[in-house]
DNA sequence: GTGAAAGCGCTAACAA
DNA sequence: TTGTTAGCGCTTTCAC
């Protein structure tokens, strides 16, 4: 009937008492931002470890200048799976950054001045914007003009004044066209996504660097457009697959494509690895649920959530301490080639 | 040099005072729950419209009682699309419900006793505990028994004393076995999933039930074992195309399969829904991915997030009032039946 | 280096 | 029905 009485969290007061300090002291060693005798510091950090003592977030929060909202701004073109990968690192670094992070989901077809007047009513200091979002000039400058943060996920272009993460694409598919190389392929079809992304532009610019720098003549008739779609892959992996001299490997510009060109490779009886390598771009759930499974490029979207976070955070700080103008940064992230099993040293004739 | 003064977001005094009434008026009205004249009601209504005022969710959370923290556990295993659907509706509902939430990702290979220390240190009221973190008994036992409130995502079976909210798994597979069947397929293939999941055997009941309910004779040899992965799919639908009279159609237990039943239709050349209609169940990304794309049975993740929340809510307001024992509940939520292009009526002999 | 006081925005409890 | 008082847990002054 009666439930057993919920032990109440200790709050700081009590770590004071146990340490034999005052709550300041407590907070002060806490914190680790202030100067605090050795002795205390370590009386207070025994005392929190034997009490199990977690700070209150919500009366930091209270309390005024020391954390502040910043909120993920996603659209419903973000897939639930890039979405996941945000949030899961947002979610970790923000508490470490004294950041609350909102989740704000912005109507299909909103106009920026909607969208900016939803985002002020969070009170938020700052957003982070996936793309395509992050590649909108007019809700960027907007939501500037409010004073907030902007942070773009992997922008498309540079935008003044906003922050960004992001990848070297170019440079990306600089290495996976080099791992080609290597493997002994001359060959090499290029499947390109929509050529209104310039990240599509900078993946070709990378595989054809490549080419060039090892002295490998392109046949041009082996880059295909492709639309980013499975259903572009299948038409392209046609075209390239009923070449009088098709290539020996497929470097397709995303896992969608690629895999459609397995597909299309199986239709022909043509086996993957064995007789064509095919690689893709992403690495979506996609590419290891295929068998066989995609050898691609990770963008740690993860990490630039972490980074976006850290970014902000930075921001704020240099804001508060009126360090001149803003310190404006774009951090580019490592990207890592995952090889699977789609790939072999070519056929031989 | 100098900043815009940053404007303080309004607070409920401020409200009040436009309202020209006491904060404590201005709360009720807000809040809802306590009598207020229709005149202050209205009042309080305009100027929380005036100001744009947004309570502060931290000061709320600082009183007590009101908000609780609830913690979203989450394993390696969960993929990141699944985790950001439950994130997305988690968030979206646990604000209403006055509950904060925490995402908490529980080390691979930890013991139960490990992540239960975590999680309580994290001072949470309650977990939600997405498969297969939800059929592991030890650990939600061990939840229980710190008087943490727990609530599945769709559990394999039925826990004592946990919360669980799910679709119901055979009535799905029923449904969409009765839409082969009302498009004109007889002969139809079932390629189950890993049989240690209950899911999977709840959804070979429901196709075997329909059948039987239609008077339709099932040949065993179009139940062919899977395990969920792509690889086994390919195997499962060789084996099922081999049979000197297959199927017309196949029902694969996931998207996974079923994207792979249609690689090997490919292969052989059958036209895929023309000559064989394909159907997956879950409707992962991939399902749109392909082409064509999967006609399958979508799982409300989002919603189920939504009311694990409020399942949660509602455990906590009936345990504050002291009634009787514990309000238990476990809801089911309805599946969708997505149709797309994998699907068509039989081709005649 | 440390401590005492004040108060962040809000609501539970009590009065009126 | 409304207002007053107190205080949630913490950090910011500003003293010592």
């Amino acid at each position: 009937m009666q439930k057993a009485a919920k032990k109440k969290p200790p709050t700081i007061r009590e770590v004071a008492a146990r340490a034999g300090v005052s709550m300041m002291t407590a907070s002060r060693a806490i914190n680790g931002k202030a100067l605090v005798s050795a002795k205390s510091q370590q009386a207070v950090e025994q005392a929190v470890k034997d009490l199990g003592y977690v700070p209150n977030a919500s009366a930091r929060a209270l309390v005024g200048s020391a954390d502040r909202r910043v909120a993920l701004l996603h659209s419903n073109s973000t897939t639930s799976a890039y979405l996941g990968e945000l949030l899961l690192g947002a979610l970790g670094e923000a508490p470490q950054r004294h950041l609350h992070l909102v989740v704000e989901q912005c109507a299909p077809g909103a106009f920026a001045k909607e969208i900016v007047d939803q985002v002020s009513k969070a009170h938020v200091a700052g957003v982070i914007l996936p793309p395509p979002l992050c590649d909108w000039a007019e809700l960027v400058e907007a939501l500037q003009a409010r004073d907030i943060a902007v942070v773009g996920i992997a922008p498309d272009g540079d935008v003044p004044g906003m922050l960004a993460v992001g990848t070297d694409d170019r440079h990306a598919a600089y290495d996976l066209t080099r791992h080609l190389i290597d493997l002994g392929h001359r060959q090499i079809g290029f499947i390109s996504g929509n050529i209104r992304h310039r990240a599509s532009a900078r993946r070709l610019q990378g595989f054809r660097d490549c080419l060039a720098d090892r002295g490998i003549k392109l046949d041009e008739r082996w880059i295909v457009p492709g639309d980013f779609s499975y259903r572009s892959g299948l038409d392209a992996a046609e075209q390239l697959l009923s070449l009088d001299t098709p290539p020996s490997a497929i470097f397709a510009c995303n896992d969608d494509m690629a895999a459609a060109a397995i597909t299309v490779a199986h239709q022909r009886r043509i086996n993957v690895p064995g007789d064509i390598t095919i690689c893709g771009f992403d690495d979506t759930p996609l590419a290891s649920a295929i068998w066989p499974a995609l050898t691609t490029i990770r963008q740690p979207i993860r990490d630039m959530a972490r980074e976006a976070i850290g970014l902000l955070g930075a921001h704020f700080s240099s804001q508060d301490e009126g360090a001149g103008e803003e310190t404006l940064g774009r951090v580019k992230l490592d990207y890592q080639l995952i090889r699977r099993q789609s790939d072999a040293v070519p056929a031989r004739h």
